[in-house]
DNA sequence: GCGACAG
DNA sequence: ATCTTGTCGC
């Protein structure tokens, strides 16, 4: 499937010339179980403030496998960009676009699925080989994977780990990492990225909590 | 054959 | 992804 759909990957142009609403997206796991909370957070590219959140639960339909890891989180963060009141304009995905064994990541597979322009923001290399990028905000050096870059090992806060950028789809390597050093003007990993994390953990951890309280009626 | 392996 | 304990630096 990815071999099919990977023609259709977009990765060259500056993107959406005015975005306006830009979506984090993220999932969390309970330990036990097999249960899921996916978020979809979007937020003005601007002033990096909240206009819109959309949280499902769920439950875990396919094992983490490196390099299908799409065919576990995806599904469910479909869910939730259908329960946004409006489309966002990129999505800046939690794991690799480009930069996958079959050149088709999450965040390819999002973008080509949604139609939206898409970047991947992984926190670890997955595949690729690269040089440690100088040390300073905006540093990047080149993630190349059998002769071609398929990333950027992009530094978003000085003496702090690079993350690793990808295109995802709909707009090239240059336009993505610049979108990645606006939202990350403060932390290592950007805004929406963090404030994705923030509400799908939350939305688990409360869902757990309403569970054992139910529970505990129940035995009563 | 062995080791690596987004989240 | 998730858990864990301490340590380092602003």
């Amino acid at each position: 499937m990815q071999d099919r759909l990977r023609p259709l990957v977009v990765t060259t142009g500056p993107g959406p010339a005015d975005v306006r609403r830009v979506a984090g997206l993220d999932v969390a796991y309970a330990e036990d179980s097999d249960r899921l909370a996916a978020a979809v957070v979007v937020l003005d590219p601007d002033t990096l403030q909240v206009l819109e959140r959309s949280v499902v639960l769920g439950h875990a339909r396919f094992p983490y496998v490196p390099g299908l890891f799409a065919f576990r989180e995806l599904p469910s963060l479909v869910e939730a960009l259908d329960g946004l009141s409006v489309p966002p304009d990129l999505l800046v995905c939690d794991g690799q676009g480009l930069a996958h064994p079959r050149r088709f990541g999450l965040a390819c597979h999002l973008g080509v699925h949604t139609g939206i322009p898409s970047i991947g923001v992984g926190k670890t290399a997955f595949v690729g080989t690269y040089d440690t990028p100088p040390p300073h905000r905006g540093a990047a050096s080149d993630l190349v994977l059998d002769g071609d870059v398929v990333g950027a090992v992009l530094r978003t806060q000085d003496n702090v780990k690079p993350v690793f950028v990808s295109v995802g789809h709909g707009l090239d390597l240059a336009a993505a990492c610049r979108h990645v050093l606006a939202l990350s003007p403060h932390f290592r990993l950007p805004e929406t990225t963090r404030q994705a994390d923030t509400a799908c953990r939350a939305a688990l951890a409360q869902a757990t909590a309403a569970g054992l309280a139910r529970d505990a009626v129940r035995s009563d």
